[in-house]
Parts: C-alpha cells; structure tokens; sequence
DNA sequence: AATATAACTATACAAAAGTATACCAATACT
DNA sequence: AGTATTGGTATACTTTTGTATAGTTATATT
C-alpha cells in the first residue's frame, strides 16, 4: 500500500469516532474518576460515604469531580429535603454503562500483566 | 443490603482488578496516547510520518510518548541500519489489543452521545 | 449558648502534563 | 566546505491537575 493510500485511509477514521472516544476518556482519566464511579456502582451514594470508601480523597476534590461527572450526564444530584440534608449521588443509564468500559479495561490489563511477565 | 455488607462488598474489589484498570489507564491516558496508538495501527511507523500524521504534536512530545509506550510495553523500536538510519516504532501485541479498549470507548461514547441529545 | 453533623467552599500551593523554540549528531550528496 | 536528511534533545516556559488546611451554612441536640 502506497504511502499516499495510507494517509488517505488514516483521514478516514471518522471524526465522530474521535469525538467518542474523546468523551470517553474525559470520563475516565484523572486519578479519582474510577474509584468515584466504582464506588457508586457499588451502591455508595452520599458524599461522607464515598469520601471514607475511596479513602485519600480531599472533599474539595470530589466536590470537583462529583460536579463534572453530572456536567458530563454521568451522575445525578438528588437533593433530599430531611434534616439534615441528605444529598446523594446517582450513576445515569450512561454511567452505569462504563462498566462495559471497565471490563474492557480489567481484561486488557490482566492479559498485558501476564504477557509482561513472560516476556520479562 | 446494610450499609457494613455494601462497604465489605466494595473492599472485595479485587485489587489485580484496580491494577489491571490502572495499567490500561496509564497507556491510553493523555493528549497524545490515542492518535499515537491508532496512527500505528493503520501503519504509519516512522517518527517524521507519525509528527505529520498527528499534526499539532511537537518532537518533544512526540518522543516522550514513544519512550513510555516502549517502557509499558506496548511499543517496540526498531532500529535499521540503513544510512539516513531508519527507525520503525510498532505495536506489540498487547499494543494491538488496545483495539478492543478503543472499541468499548467508541460504542460508550457514540451512546452517550445519543442519550445526552434526547434528554437535553 | 455550645456542640455536632452533613455537605460542602476558599485560598494557597505543589506537581504533572503539555507547549514553544531552538538546537544537535551522524552520514551522504554536491 | 556547505547543505540535506532522519531522528531526535535541551531549555524555558504555561496550563492543568491534584494537595493541604481551614472555614462555612443550615439545622438539630444537649
């Protein structure tokens, strides 16, 4: 194949595939996303509770996170009205998909794991 | 389901598991990562053609990116001993299976996409 | 009136990631 | 000797991401 055809074919890959998986990883990157998601998907919803799961995070950090996962459709804010407020967070039909990214993920890393070893 | 059941359940998460998505993270994560990886995937090899392929990359960065793929493993460097020298990079297996990650991404991303069009 | 609790916010800072611009080394060609 | 080619490096920045530490608001409890 020609230099020229391979260039061509590069320009191919569609723009909207780009955009996707853009969004993807705007989702998923950074040091807290996974632990945030994982821990929701575990049926930790409110922030206390997610602060103590997840361990080292700052609440200034995962009032950051929290509220770019909802920009980005991932989350839900539910606001309760008890005293005191009960405030708590909810993985969407979207978020609740990443699972299906996860698994990806899982799968690759364990296989590259084993090959790394053997290889040396 | 208790909360103290939920908490055991989350410590449960296996930690090859966090690794294995840490790993995929650390390969795909970044401005550069994804171009590089897919540009070497529809053949294009050659430091000078992967710079004009991708763009707006500088050499310093460009550089940087291939030396950490290589150290992950994911990359391999071959060098030709050709006068000008000819250097090829190439994805290793593990690096070609990144495929199925993009893929995941690519069905997340174009979904959401749809989802966050309906609701607004 | 003092203290406790949930859910944060504010300010200042440090570290990591990325950019801009210029330069280098080896070899061959003219 | 001067120029071209490939495959990069070096230095100095700017921007983004994450940390540390303290404070805030609203209500209820003692």
């Amino acid at each position: 194949m020609s230099d020229l055809k391979e260039l061509l074919e590069v320009k191919k890959c569609p723009r909207q595939y780009v955009l996707a998986v853009n969004d993807t990883l705007n989702v998923i990157s950074g040091k807290w996303k996974m632990p945030i998601i994982a821990s929701l998907l575990y049926g930790i919803h409110r922030f206390k509770d997610l602060q103590e799961n997840i361990g080292k995070i700052t609440p200034r950090m995962l009032s950051k996170e929290l509220k770019e996962l909802e920009l980005n459709g991932v989350v839900e804010r539910k606001v309760f009205n008890t005293t005191p407020v009960r405030i708590e967070y909810h993985l969407t039909e979207s978020g609740k998909k990443i699972l299906a990214v996860m698994d990806s993920m899982i799968e690759w890393g364990l296989e590259h794991r084993e090959r790394v070893v053997e290889v040396g």
